[in-house]
RNA sequence: CGAGAAGUAGCACAGCUUGGUAGUGCACUUGGUUUGGGACCAAGGGGUCGCAGGUUCGAAUCCUGUCUUCUCGACCA
């Protein structure tokens, strides 16, 4: 590709519009322009850039056996509202009329038109397994749209979906897509963590997120600094510690204007540790108390799927009002109310509770001296809890979630009767799995983790060029001939290359091959006429001079190393 | 959806308080001097001041409404 009569352009400063630093320099870099809220054009650039991820993603696909096909994303509302999830999505699915007024969604996810596809083909067990993806955009109207490509409203994801006669066997299609997604990130050189996650709606078996770590995530990652546990916070364990301490008696105590867990362990003259704390919350219309270490927050994923319900609230004054609980010194003994305690209390010894009288706290509590109706895991990790699989001590980073594997059971194939003949002529419900990949949030994680004052470094396998020449004097016949032969030469050997052939300052030029982040750099200038080109690498900085004759090798090398 | 801020040339911004018909830097065009890390000089082109209404002899400026964008929160298979 040349640049002169070519669609390329770049921007000097940043743009104020944008609030991440991949976001800033995919625009700058012309790769990426924002028409609204978290909707953008892909330029030349740009769709180069990301037509490479796809291939990477594809080739990864087609190697463990899933078959590439493509869904519309003009789909009629009903296919959703089968299996109930017009209602689940809410009004985060845009949603339009036809000319006869037939309703319609952009899809924002295909499990229901995968299950249907795979209707037409699944009768019997000899059908079974297959997988099955595509690669397409997908519309969510998110509430807010944030940091460049990482929450937009149209993107493009490549989803596939497994099918299976059980479960046993969708271990082994999982674990096929498991695997191809670590060679997916790992070709990309993508600092990632995979990590257990929330089932929630979905409702399958198991769920793992593939999560590119930069401070610019919006999820936790819960990590041990010994083993390899990693969990999504929402749905992180911690290992609790029994105390090996003596029963003693309960005290009723006053503490006056101590409401708060910091008053009344300040107060107290306790550790925060030794303090359970009350949530009076709103499960469904009923007044639900969950009891909780001090210095702990309640843990709604956990709550929301302990009573199989979409959202909890805090209770107002008038359900408080239908028990004897006392805010601000609620607590377990002689409660009437639904009371959940964490798994974690029942650990512990001689705490410090509300007496569910204004002013007063017990201490020297203990579970025996009251009664509760649920006893679960509730609460939220802290950094420095203990790892649930070892001894090791857990400690937070933020992540973008890239991919998601997932386990969906039976579902919507039950829902939308996809069943198969077993050996003995018997029905049964075909087993699913479901395997999602922001493709142009791997563009942005890469940007995010691989930049540095002059714009993008982009690894050799997703740069939209391997090489760019820079020829300094476009004016020098001898050297723009040379340039132009050059480049035709790399192509035919299969190497991406860039020609900067416009009639710039070198400063310019320099620049703007640096701010695109192409990995190879070729520059023709006052060498030339000693037989000499400079050769530098985006990433490390060095340049080294290579004589013209050794150069195309050298060139087809250094990118074939690069190469994953 | 709740709270806050901002919309003026392709980009970044000034002007608004105190109304008088729009400016700076970068980018762009032409000429000249330059030429290996975002050159300099000179002359130019480009703006319904987000949109609608109101006040006024006169509105970018004051008032009302509305749309959009950004920030914080809620939401997020």
């Amino acid at each position: 590709m040349k640049l002169k009569n070519s669609y390329f352009y770049t921007i000097r400063e940043d743009v104020k519009d944008e609030d991440s630093r991949s976001g800033n320099l995919l625009v700058r870099s012309g790769m990426i322009k924002k028409t609204s809220a978290g909707v953008y054009m892909f330029l030349p650039l740009g769709l180069k850039t990301l037509e490479k991820i796809k291939s990477i993603v594809k080739e990864e696909m087609d190697r463990a056996g899933a078959q590439e096909l493509l869904m519309p994303s003009l789909i009629p509302s009903e296919v959703y509202a089968t299996c109930g999830r017009l209602e689940a999505f809410g009004n985060s699915m845009f949603h339009l009329n036809d000319r006869s007024m037939h309703e319609m969604v952009l899809g924002p996810t295909h499990e229901e038109l995968f299950t249907i596809a795979a209707k037409s083909m699944v009768k019997s067990y000899k059908n079974l397994p297959f997988t099955i993806y595509q690669m397409a955009d997908k519309f969510r109207d998110e509430a807010r749209p944030r940091y460049g490509l990482i929450r937009v409203k149209e993107f493009i994801m490549k989803d596939a979906y497994s099918f299976d006669r059980n479960e046993e066997s969708l271990n082994e299609s999982y674990m096929k897509m498991y695997n191809a997604y670590k060679r997916i990130f790992d070709r990309m050189d993508i600092d990632y963590k995979i990590v257990k996650a929330d089932t929630g709606a979905m409702g399958g078996s198991l769920s793992e997120e593939f999560q590119a770590v930069t401070d610019i995530g919006e999820d936790i990652l819960v990590l041990c600094d010994k083993c390899d546990y990693a969990s999504n916070m929402e749905v992180s364990e911690f290992k609790v510690e029994e105390t090996p301490e003596a029963k003693q008696q309960l005290e009723l105590v006053e503490t006056p204007n101590a409401s708060s867990i910091e008053e009344v362990s300040e107060f107290l003259g306790l550790d925060v540790k030794k303090t359970v704390k009350a949530m009076l919350m709103n499960v469904s219309g009923e007044l639900v108390v969950f009891f909780i270490r001090g210095d702990r927050e309640l843990n709604e994923s956990k709550v929301c799927k302990l009573f199989k319900v979409s959202e909890i609230n805090f209770a107002d004054d008038a359900l408080i009002a239908t028990s004897n609980a006392c805010p601000g010194y609620t607590g377990p003994i002689d409660l009437n109310a639904k009371i959940v305690v964490d798994e974690e209390v029942l650990k512990m010894k001689n705490f410090c509770v509300g007496a569910n009288k204004h002013g007063f706290h017990y201490i020297n509590a203990n579970v025996s001296d009251f009664k509760y109706d649920i006893a679960a895991n509730i609460s939220t990790v802290v950094e420095g809890d203990t790892c649930p699989h070892c001894n090791g001590k857990l400690y937070f980073k933020k992540g973008i979630e890239i991919g998601n594997t997932f386990k969906l059971g039976t579902k919507y194939a039950e829902k939308l009767g996809l069943t198969y003949l077993d050996e003995e002529n018997q029905e049964n419900v075909v087993t699913m799995g479901c395997y999602g990949i922001g493709v142009g949030r791997i563009l942005a994680s890469v940007v995010e983790q691989n930049n540095d004052d002059h714009g993008l470094i982009l690894p050799m396998n997703i740069a939209p060029y391997n090489v760019a020449i820079v020829l300094i004097n476009v004016n020098d016949e001898e050297q723009n001939k040379y340039a132009n032969e050059l480049h035709d030469r790399l192509e035919t050997l299969g190497i991406e290359v860039l020609l900067d052939d416009r009639d710039e300052r070198a400063g310019v030029k320099f620049n703007d091959m640096d701010l695109i982040g192409i990995p190879l750099r070729i520059t023709i200038g006052k060498k030339f006429t000693d037989g000499y080109v400079e050769v530098k690498n985006r990433r490390s900085g060095e340049s080294e001079d290579i004589s013209i004759n050794d150069l195309v090798d050298y060139i087809s090398k250094r990118v074939e190393e690069e190469m994953n």
